[in-house]
DNA sequence: TTTTAAATATACCGTTCTGTATCTATTTAT
DNA sequence: ATAAATAGATACAGAACGGTATATTTAAAA
């Protein structure tokens, strides 16, 4: 009878290197040495490399979302302090208060997209999927403040995540954060009147 | 004596194949193949692999801004105008009519930064410095414009870009140029009059 | 034309990669 | 307690990796 803790325990550790150190830059050993698991466990598991990815990706995108609709329940009941709350939440990400707490190192699904850059590539879709999801999010709480047109500003609401998630990163200026959220209210301030 | 080409040749190969494949996950002989050149010419040319990488994105770096400064500057002459073609310009990146011909695979930099993390790597700082550079060049375009903050101005529209960028390249939406030139005409109606 | 030096091609080295075959230990079911 | 099945450790296979030693060709200098 299988563990029930060993696959978990490997993709635990997999979310964090892989987001630490990168997918190709990342051997299958160096994973199962901080899992302290041997080889044949992994492949016990996983099929190959890239279905460990993959579960490591769905995993994340599980865990993000589920972090990001926790944070936006409990900030407010206010629908537009809700679509602000998500800037607050992203800059205690940037700063290395979640997701996690080992130090942030900008968004994985941008860095897999990168790395596997086939768009048909099952990792790659994962990627898109994920992004997707976070606009229809968006949406649905901009539907839900009353906007007018609640896909344009979901969408242009996710597009300050991503440029302060990117800025986050490569200027390393979690500042990002705060400047997307200023955007933000801009934006709504025009919405939503 | 050295042929001038071979180089030159080399860096041009590195930059189509690493943009579009990947750094890591790029082997030496892939572009050593494509540029129909031998080992010993890269490495008489270049230290390591790291080192050509280094280059490929410096001379990214340099053709990316003069392509910017030239499409802003033929844009128009009104300086307003000009922080606005930069919208115009990425659409047209995205699109796959800059940059290469060959199809959009996203910021090269933001792809370099998110394989090499370590912030004190030289690639990671060459990305680094490309985005700060770019910042400098919005800024000094908003000060034109006569922003009174043109600082953050500047800060703002490059989070934008940014957020294009990554939306096209993750979602395959090349019409985020254009949501964030709308969202970027508001911030200057508010910054300029 | 002969000498000298640099550029390239070939072959190779040691390492690391993903993935597997095999053997041992552990656990479950009977 | 014993049999059956599964997990895990070890060792290894085959390929690809970055990088180099060496031989050969090419081109420049004398």
């Amino acid at each position: 009878m299988p563990r029930p803790s060993a696959k978990n325990h490997l993709i635990e550790t997999a979310m964090r290197v892989f987001y630490q150190e990168g997918f190709h830059a990342t051997g299958i050993e160096r994973i199962l040495e901080a899992a302290y698991l041997s080889k044949m466990t992994l492949y016990r598991h996983f099929k190959s490399k890239d279905y460990l990815i993959l579960a490591t990706i769905e995993e994340w995108d599980r865990r993000f979302n589920a972090w990001m609709a926790d944070y936006i329940k409990t900030s407010s009941d206010d629908p537009r302090q809700r679509l602000l709350a998500i800037f607050d939440a992203i800059e205690e990400w940037f700063r290395g208060q979640a997701f996690p707490e080992e130090g942030f190192s900008g968004c994985l699904f941008i860095n897999a997209a990168s790395e596997y850059a086939n768009p048909h590539s099952d990792i790659n879709r994962a990627a898109q999927r994920h992004k997707e999801t976070m606009v229809e999010t968006l949406t649905d709480l901009a539907r839900a403040a009353g906007a007018p047109w609640p896909r344009e500003l979901g969408s242009r609401l996710a597009l300050l995540v991503e440029g302060a998630t990117v800025t986050a990163q490569v200027r390393r200026d979690s500042n990002a954060a705060r400047e997307a959220k200023a955007i933000a209210e801009k934006l709504m301030d025009e919405a939503l009147g």
